[in-house]
DNA sequence: ATTAATGCAAAATCTTTGCACTTTC
DNA sequence: GAAAGTGCAAAGATTTTGCATTAAT
């Protein structure tokens, strides 16, 4: 019933490379923080919302509260090892893909998903306003179901 | 010390604009529509937040709660008279420029920035997943104050 | 030892809702 | 007069904060 790469049973290894992780980025290696990370960074890149992270963590055993779950996603996110993404009013998405890329958005099932920087091209543009730099471009293609009725 | 074209002062001719611009809403003409439809629409296109319009709606003499003014602006957006601009996790914009066009967002100043649809060139977009259309592709330019110290 | 992280509950936002009352059509 | 809009306060939801306790350097 416990998942064989639980938190409880990170191996040696594993623990290595996010112990690393977590030190190059300047962060100091708790227990929450090694379980979070590796939930969060074990499979590929993933969009997690605060709730869904804390409900795996608490499912994988491990016993976090929310606002230690929020901190360690900010903390994480200032530490440039998470982007928040921002599509939906009502709750903040934390993207473990910290390359240049885009997104589609799902808005009737609240679902993110990746497109590769070079999938998308944007040939041109405007020039920012003076006093000001470009900190990064956010293409966001906005989707709905299918319509086969029409 | 009253503006002059605030909306007790509004003349027949700008009401009669409001009420034709909601009744082809498909929405009742009230009072309270009317007004902070003028403050939304009377100077070209602008970007607000529920907050700011319920202090200004205030400063020029309309008594309205902040519940009728996140009414009106959500049924503003399901009419189309407005479109929702979702930038910062703290708050929602809304943006009296329905066309298509993007934005620059100076996030130290939760600002705001129009970017005409022919200014940008999107020349390529990847395939929507199977089974999704393209609502919308939204181009959000973040800026950073420009640091001459570098 | 110092400094930082955690948990808990409470607070702070922003936004929506329930309900009595008023207004529009 | 039926249906919809409004105001108020209360409720919801997400995120942050204060503070005592615990853990890391």
């Amino acid at each position: 019933m416990t998942s064989p790469d639980s938190c409880a049973q990170l191996n040696k290894q594993t623990r290595q490379r996010l112990v690393a992780k977590l030190a190059a980025a300047g962060l100091r290696i708790t227990a929450p923080r090694l379980h979070l990370a590796h939930l969060l960074f074990r499979h590929g890149n993933r969009h997690v919302t605060a709730e869904a992270l804390r409900d795996e963590a608490q499912a994988s055993g491990l016993k976090v509260s929310q606002a230690t779950v929020y901190n360690t996603l900010n903390q994480f996110q200032a530490a440039g090892l998470l982007r928040q993404v921002q599509v939906d009013q009502a709750r903040s998405y934390f993207d473990t893909n910290i390359d240049a890329h885009h997104h589609f958005y799902v808005e009737d099932e609240a679902r993110l998903i990746d497109i590769a920087a070079d999938a998308v091209d944007v040939a041109r543009l405007p020039e920012s306003p003076a006093g000001y730099d470009v900190d990064r471009v956010e293409v966001i293609i906005r989707l709905d179901k299918s319509e086969p009725s029409k």
